[in-house]
DNA sequence: CCGTACTTTCACGTAAACGGCAAGGTTGCG
DNA sequence: CGCAACCTTGCCGTTTACGTGAAAGTACGG
């Protein structure tokens, strides 16, 4: 039963725990169609390709892809936003290429630097659409309390005597 | 001065507060075709047409504009969703006539208690988001955290000896 | 080795959300 | 009343983010 991924023909990854494109279009809620698209637009590279040309992604992959589909639908960002933000990211990984091939704790320290400001940038994007959102709800919040407090008085009227307009 | 949207002819609202669509659009930072468009959608009415059938709209008019074009830009929704929520709106301010033409308290309950549903559920909705924005700071800042971990490991390193390698 | 399901690239189709233009009517200062 | 600037309703064009085949190759259990 753990073997919810194979269906009925192929045992979805060659042999490595790499996974077909349907298989991690399906894992992240989307299409191949649109990994492929994203692919296109350079927001990810496969990773690997099977004897056959056949698109193989690791976890790291997948942990990308659903990154990418977070930003689409819960931040709402656009791809060409994303590409910007991963273009972020892409450097992070070939930084983290750099990072192993070299031994200079200087040249390491500088690409940690450049990792953590990175970080900074994405989180400051989201923080601020996370900002304006809070206000969203926040005067939505306000116009509920004022409803709110009407309905409060109509009941209290209705309960008591009925006098002259509230808060009119 | 004073005067900023008069342009050079026109004194932008026939005689009320009443404005014509490219200067709302300027004010909520669009366009009049968007505005157009978003009408044709149907989630607004200009509320007012003039003489020559010129679109005018008042401040409450404006009020929903705004709305609007948060909701696209700021929480990345729609225009169908807006629709949706704002089809809530729209029997909002049919409520609000409603309201006003009964004297019924019994009557006034049920419309003001319909009101704070639909704003229950606006703010459902935009909470929902918040959330998940939230969830992804926290998890780039998770990241972000790691990364300096690292740099200070590093530095500590590189202000002390070169042992091994330490988180790896 | 065979059949079936999955994958590839190419190409065209489409829904959403407007942009832009045309042809004609409106406003309103001068 | 004249004319510049703005508005109206079409209507077609464009960009984004895919959907949907078509034609051909690949993976693999039987």
């Amino acid at each position: 039963m753990t073997d919810t991924k194979t269906g009925v023909a192929g045992t979805g990854a060659t042999s490595a725990g790499l996974l077909r494109i349907q298989e991690v279009a399906a894992q992240i809620g989307t299409t191949p169609r649109s990994v492929r698209y994203w692919e296109e637009l350079g927001l990810l590279t496969p990773a690997a390709r099977s004897e056959g040309d056949y698109r193989l992604y690791d976890t790291t992959d997948v942990e990308r892809l659903r990154f990418i589909k977070a930003l689409r639908d819960d931040a709402g960002f656009s791809l060409a936003e994303i590409a910007q933000l991963l273009e972020d990211e892409a450097a992070r990984e070939r930084g983290h290429a750099a990072y192993h091939a070299t031994t200079d704790p200087g040249e390491r320290l500088r690409i940690l630097g450049d990792r953590a400001v990175r970080f900074e940038h994405q989180i400051d994007m989201l923080r601020s659409k996370v900002e304006r959102l809070q206000t969203m709800v926040d005067e939505t919040e306000a116009r509920l309390s004022r409803t709110r407090a009407k309905i409060a008085d109509l009941t209290v009227d209705a309960g008591a005597a009925a006098g002259s307009e509230p808060g009119r």
